[in-house]
DNA sequence: AAAATCTAGTTTCATATGGAACCAAGTACG
DNA sequence: CGTACTTGGTTCCATATGAAACTAGATTTT
């Protein structure tokens, strides 16, 4: 790791400089795969994250409600919030600023009428696909540099670790 | 939530059959591999940084200038911040503290009077090591469900991932 | 069926966070 | 040099967030 200061050209972005030292952090040998997974979550939802709240004032928060909302029709808070592992208050907050937003609607929950059943609106399922489109873009240029075959190796890999019988994954 | 419409890939369980709604997510056929890699990045670090806060006082923000300071003999908070990919007020914030924690240590840079050179002290180094573990043993967990040659294939395509030629994963 | 308990969702509160303004030191250029 | 501009770091501010208190509806117990 260099200790002297930083040299380049007025005007010229940090990223090489600032690559070499994340590519340095990336092949340490401890948490190797902790670290690198973090850092690339952060790196793939980042920028999705800040055009959201630019374009259209939607939140991380309100991004994955919108998320869970557009697959499954009807669902509570609750559910919403074991599906995506937030906090309940982060889900109802939500939800109410989704609904005021005309994205999202709620209907009384005949079973149960303590919750409501939420779904998406026309005008939420509309935003929804637009928003949904830079995700799916970002992904695919982030394994662009796999092969096919890579692809469906790291398929097979993270279904191994996302959908364990043990409770690794247990709610925290 | 038993027989709710849901859209999903033929064949896949529904939100009710799977042993979890999260189960249910994770095997939608859009954004698989970025909602999975982000789901599993919070599931690792979650209670890890409950934990650290809990009993060290010390914050998101603060285990990472601590890790990187553990792994370069001095850096800068800049350098700190690029290697890390967080905003230079928290890198801010966070060294300070560590240092009225009496974990960091400054020193002027002779380079830059602007910048100082930062390290561990023999105390930090020691709440490292001794953090570090859980970390550790938290990923040989999350990792505990591949074979010794899937532990290998997923460092590869990580490698793949997080070094790039491309400008993909740019500072934004 | 009244009392106790539990649960879905909301609100409150204290803290964490990112972005921009700001300050001091360094660099470019006349 | 002196003026303009860049850069490392700090501080300020507005927002985001998680945890816990709280409300109202549901369930259990006796």
């Amino acid at each position: 790791m260099s200790d002297r200061p930083v040299r380049r050209k007025p005007g010229q972005p940090t990223a090489s400089q600032a690559n070499s030292l994340v590519g340095a952090v990336l092949t340490l040998d401890v948490i190797r795969f902790g670290y690198r997974i973090g850092y690339l979550a952060q790196l793939f939802t980042g920028p999705l994250y800040r055009e959201l709240s630019e374009r259209h004032d939607i939140g991380r928060q309100e991004w994955v409600v919108l998320f869970c909302s557009a697959y499954f029709e009807k669902l509570t808070a609750q559910e919403i919030g074991q599906m995506s592992g937030r906090a309940k208050a982060n889900v109802s907050r939500a939800v109410n600023k989704l609904v005021r937003m005309g994205l999202l609607k709620r209907e009384p929950n005949l079973a149960d009428a303590r919750s409501t059943q939420i779904s998406l609106t026309r005008k939420g399922r509309a935003v929804f696909d637009q928003t949904l489109k830079p995700f799916v873009e970002r992904e695919a240029e982030m394994l662009s540099v796999l092969t096919v075959d890579e692809v469906s190796q790291l398929d097979i890999l993270l279904a191994k670790l996302t959908n364990r019988a043990d409770r690794w994954d247990a709610p925290y």
